[in-house]
RNA sequence: GUGGUUGUAGCUCAGCUGGUUAGAGCGCUGGAUUGUGGUUCCAGAGGUCGCCGGUUCGAAACCGGUCUUCCACCCCA
């Protein structure tokens, strides 16, 4: 049999009824993201090494995967780094290509790359796959989609309200429930470091906080002690933890925690505009929920943080986003504020298959299939099968006159709605035979009827 | 990256403390059925037991390495 085959780690090969679903998802993000006035781009599916690394972080670089130079560049492979053991250094030696690692990053250096044919604010929305060198788990691959749409080059929090009036378009165009857009502001977060009186150790800070509903109170102390908060420090912070009640009620409290901080107000003020703002337009299907935990997303958010969740169902949030002032400023473009948000393809359809949700309509199986009886009929049902391709209804001649059994086996195993019998009998009376492979029932009909005939059913 | 886990036919899995020719169900192919699928019956094909090495008279089973699966952590979509 030779070698037994398989698809590389991380990685999936999708079956027609699946992917017919995942274009449904990916079409009505797409649709939404147009209506809002985004664009698509796409960049190229590996880029400079240089132009990731470094950008997502300590943890991240190592999560990039990297390309090997080919012929005779392998002949840069820096041998004394090696011996050295310097893998970082060797690695660059023989590598200078990555696959992308997400599309903010490649986003940005088109920004730069391009400013000069951009018109700003430029937004744009972009599909595609991304690679991460991470250990695969459950929903949790090595090349997955995101769909994200940005807009970068306006700070103006008109784009944080439109990305809540377009995360409730699309879950409410994907009949997704009990949708809960989460909205935190890195600017309260850097207020609690503020008040805490340890600013620098904004990230330590966050990241335990973060873990609230999953280790609980007595678990984010301990994770701030083992990070080296001060014991006075974390007297100041456990008020935060004190605070209850509704988005409204939990920001006026807030206000009172950051009174000494000017940046974490700034962040309340930011946030009781988006809310206001939203109330004012109301939205369709989803709410909106202020919520201090929400500290995720790479270290470059700024402002907004963004996380939807689907309280339908027991998985993680299934989109992002959020605001980064310097984004471009890694590469040399400064003063550009950006905002962008993410749908996690992936764990959208988990959720619509797990409630059952994908419309009929998702549905890419033959209408129908024309029966072989020999050369005489064949000619006769090909003719049949360009008129009904050209009503729009998909349909196929099988390609051999082999046993009715073997033909009536194939349409059913491939899930084929109708199948036409037509043989020497009703070419002679002029009528199709048209079987339903659901309901297993089957009418003579007049070749004129046939389109309608399947519309019924 | 750390710790654990999994791998036997296309699929889901049996296979005793190491002992002849490695099994089942489903699926597949053919037939019962030369104009009727999804039900039934009969027959058949299909396996270097993930891969490499070691221990042993003898390994699917024990040991080491490696790849893969799934899980927790880290991180993340």
């Amino acid at each position: 049999m030779g070698q037994k085959p398989s698809v590389a780690k991380g990685t999936r090969d999708f079956f027609p009824a699946i992917v017919a679903k995942r274009q449904y998802i990916f079409q009505t993000i797409k649709d939404s993201f147009e209506t809002y006035g985004f664009s698509p781009i796409e960049t190229p599916s590996f880029e400079l090494s240089s132009t990731l690394m470094g950008k997502y972080g300590e943890e991240g670089d190592r999560l990039i995967f990297r390309i090997l130079n080919s012929g005779e560049k392998m002949k840069k492979a820096d041998v004394d780094a090696l011996n050295e053991g310097n893998l970082p250094r060797f690695a660059n030696s023989l590598s200078e290509k990555a696959l992308r690692y997400d599309l903010t990053v490649p986003f940005a250096r088109f920004v730069v790359q391009h400013q000069n044919d951009l018109a700003f604010p430029f937004k744009r929305y972009q599909i595609q796959p991304v690679w991460r060198a991470d250990k695969p788990q459950k929903s949790r691959y090595q090349e997955f989609y995101q769909c994200d749409a940005d807009v970068v080059g306006s700070d103006s929090l008109v784009y944080e309200v439109d990305y809540v009036q377009l995360f409730d378009e699309v879950l409410t165009n994907l009949n997704v429930p009990q949708a809960v857009i989460k909205i935190n502001n890195r600017k309260i977060l850097s207020g609690i470091a503020e008040v805490s009186g340890e600013a620098e150790k904004i990230v330590a800070i966050t990241v335990a906080i973060d873990k609230l509903d999953k280790i609980g109170l007595e678990g984010v102390l301990k994770e701030l002690q083992s990070k080296g908060i001060s014991e006075d420090a974390l007297e100041k912070i456990k008020p935060l933890f004190k605070i209850t009640g509704d988005t409204r009620q939990r920001l006026v409290q807030m206000k009172t925690f950051l009174a000494d901080s000017e940046i974490g107000l700034k962040g309340i003020e930011e946030l009781e505009y988006i809310f206001n703002t939203t109330d004012q337009l109301g939205l369709k299907s989803t709410e909106v929920e202020f919520d201090v935990t929400l500290a995720r997303g790479l270290n470059y958010y700024t402002g907004a943080i963004f996380e939807v969740k689907c309280n339908a169902v027991s998985i993680g949030s299934i989109c992002g986003g959020g605001r980064y002032d310097d984004l471009t400023g890694i590469f040399g473009m400064k003063n550009m504020s950006g905002v962008g948000i993410s749908f996690g393809a992936d764990r959208i359809y988990d959720v619509l298959e797990e409630l059952d949700l994908f419309p009929s309509s998702v549905d890419n199986r033959l209408e129908l299939l024309f029966i072989n009886f020999g050369e005489e009929e064949a000619a006769y049902c090909m003719g049949m099968v360009k008129k009904m391709r050209e009503a729009g209804v998909s349909s196929e001649l099988y390609p051999k006159s082999a046993k009715m059994n073997k033909q009536m086996k194939y349409a059913n195993d491939r899930g084929v709605k109708f199948v036409a019998l037509v043989g020497k009998n009703e070419m002679e009376q002029g009528v199709l035979r048209i079987k339903n492979m659901d309901t297993g029932e089957q009418d003579d009909i007049q070749p004129d009827a046939l389109v309608n005939h399947l519309k019924k059913a």
